[in-house]
RNA sequence: GGCGACGUGGUGAAGUGGCUCAACACGGAGGUCUGCAAAACCUCUACUCACCGGUUCGAAUCCGGUCGUCGCCUCCA
């Protein structure tokens, strides 16, 4: 059993092998701090946390580190626009990401590294490619990559460098350079802009760079695993190679992997042409945030995929029919033996689901193991043929699967005692064949986020959505 | 123009040569259960995988062509 993941380098599928045997290094293209994210841009972070969580789940150490451009010339832009400083904006937004990412469930990369936090290991590594004719400077104090001292440019994005569409946007700041093609890894200063004094002169860094830096500074010369969303392929990751194998002359990534667009209404999400929606303002909206993180997840991350009120109200329906489930697993209570059969069940879910996941994280048959099982426990669940330890073993393996997609509802917390008195009067009025007082009560629990389904053995309930 | 991905039912989507040639979810129709409701379960909902041609004993799955959609070609997750 291999975890094998497509590559986007060599266009193949390729096993899992960590350079570290057992300790897997990844890298992932955070975001730009300048505004609020969108879900596009959660979906690239939302598919690198299902790879964290599914290398955890099966047992192998993984450093993840996930980088915040908090320099660049939106942000510059953005700040200028709010008279607020870079720092100040770019500490906004980054409060926003993380209130956004853990909405989501994301979970938390061990190193959240900032590129104005490094600009000692940028200007090193700049001083390097200098040293090796790699890079030559300008008059403005500019530097950049001389793509031509580099064989492999293009490789990545299959593009070849001499057919390049180049000029279209040559920004002002960037004549001098020897070949429009070749790009900045160092901007000269200029009077309305931040500048770091360093070795390399005052100035500031350029986009590409800070990955290669804080990606070795973090992770070593070489690692295992890179992300990002395809629109990264070129030119940031094709620039990233480059730099980063000129400067070190050993192999950068092992595993490239990028992420499908987000659609809506069949374009690509995109800030520049305004065709997005916010994390934020869908939860505001009342979108249950475990639908955006089902509706993000439910698809292999290189299928393109669409965003639409459509998908997640089916997203929502899913989720509720996993939530019953479990709510019934949990409430089920029967003194019948234990079934035989229930152990091969469990087993062959769980074969399902790893087989799914390994195969360059299959999540669609991952989730159409765990339905299966759902779909079996509720027949069991019906004919009362399993004992309560049995319905506790099949809820506990669905947990530990969710500990990879991490979209059912959290642990139960205990009911609020007004709550619960309500449930208890409730009980007594059905004991009582009170219809109309126990219906009323029913209503009152709606309204206050608690759903009570009546089975043969009791009152059930559950949190829904809007109650959270 | 160059490069790449993709086209499976009402919808999303798995499946890449034969083991149920079509999973799973949503939606829809009918039924069972139930004080009612909800949930759940059962049955049905693609003789067919964009189209055409080819390879093969056999293809949604391989090859060629056509049509269509999307993306990248220095803002971009």
């Amino acid at each position: 059993m291999t975890i094998r993941l497509h590559d986007t380098l060599s266009g193949e599928l390729q096993p899992l092998e960590p350079l570290e045997p057992g300790h897997v290094r990844i890298y992932s293209c955070g975001p730009t701090v300048y505004g609020p994210a969108h879900v596009g841009n959660f979906r690239s972070f939302l598919f690198a946390d299902l790879l964290v969580r599914y290398l955890r789940y099966r047992g192998l150490r993984v450093t993840w580190v996930m980088n915040i451009t908090d320099i660049d010339d939106k942000i510059i832009r953005g700040a200028r626009a709010d008279r607020a400083s870079i720092e100040g904006l770019a500490n906004r937004w980054i409060e926003r990401f993380l209130a956004d990412a853990s909405a989501l469930r994301m979970t938390s990369p061990d190193v959240l590294p900032r590129a104005t936090r490094h600009i000692n290991e940028i200007v090193l590594l700049i001083e390097v490619l200098l040293a090796k004719g790699h890079a030559y400077r300008v008059e403005d104090g500019s530097i950049f990559f001389r793509i031509s001292s580099w064989p492999e440019y293009g490789r990545l994005a299959r593009l070849d460098p001499e057919n390049l569409r180049v000029g279209e946007r040559v920004e002002a700041d960037e004549y001098g350079k020897d070949d429009v093609r070749d790009f900045a890894l160092w901007k000269g200063p200029k009077a309305d802009e931040p500048s770091w004094t360093t070795s390399l002169g005052p100035g500031r860094p350029g986009w590409h760079i800070e990955c290669s830096a804080m990606s070795m500074r973090h992770l070593g010369e070489s690692f295992d695993i890179h992300t990002g969303g395809v629109d990264l392929v070129f030119p940031h990751h094709e620039d990233e190679i480059a730099q980063s194998e000129a400067a070190t002359g050993t192999r950068f990534v092992r595993t490239w992997l990028h992420c499908a667009h987000l659609r809506m209404g069949g374009e690509k999400m995109a800030k520049s042409t305004g065709n997005f929606a916010r994390v934020a303002d869908l939860l505001g909206a009342g979108v249950p945030a475990r639908a955006i993180r089902y509706v993000l997840l439910a698809v292999h991350y290189r299928q393109g995929l669409d965003y639409s009120e459509a998908t997640v109200e089916a997203a929502t329906a899913a989720l509720d029919r996993l939530d019953t489930a479990v709510a019934a697993l949990d409430a089920y209570e029967s003194d019948h033996g234990d079934d035989a059969t229930v152990g091969g069940l469990l087993d062959g879910t769980r074969a399902a689901f790893e087989t799914a996941l390994d195969d360059d994280l299959n999540v669609s048959a991952g989730l159409a193991a765990i339905f299966d099982v759902v779909r079996e426990a509720n027949r069991r669940l019906a004919a009362r043929s399993i004992s309560t330890g049995d319905a506790a073993r099949i809820a506990a393996l669905i947990r530990d699967l969710d500990g990879v997609l991490g979209i059912l509802p959290d642990a139960a917390e205990a009911l609020e005692p007004d709550l619960a008195a309500l449930i208890e009067q409730r009980r007594t009025a059905r004991a009582n064949r009170e219809w109309a007082r126990s219906d009323e009560l029913r209503d009152e629990l709606a309204g206050r986020g608690i759903t009570v389904e009546d089975t043969r053995d009791g009152q059930r309930w559950r949190r829904t959505e809007a109650g959270r």
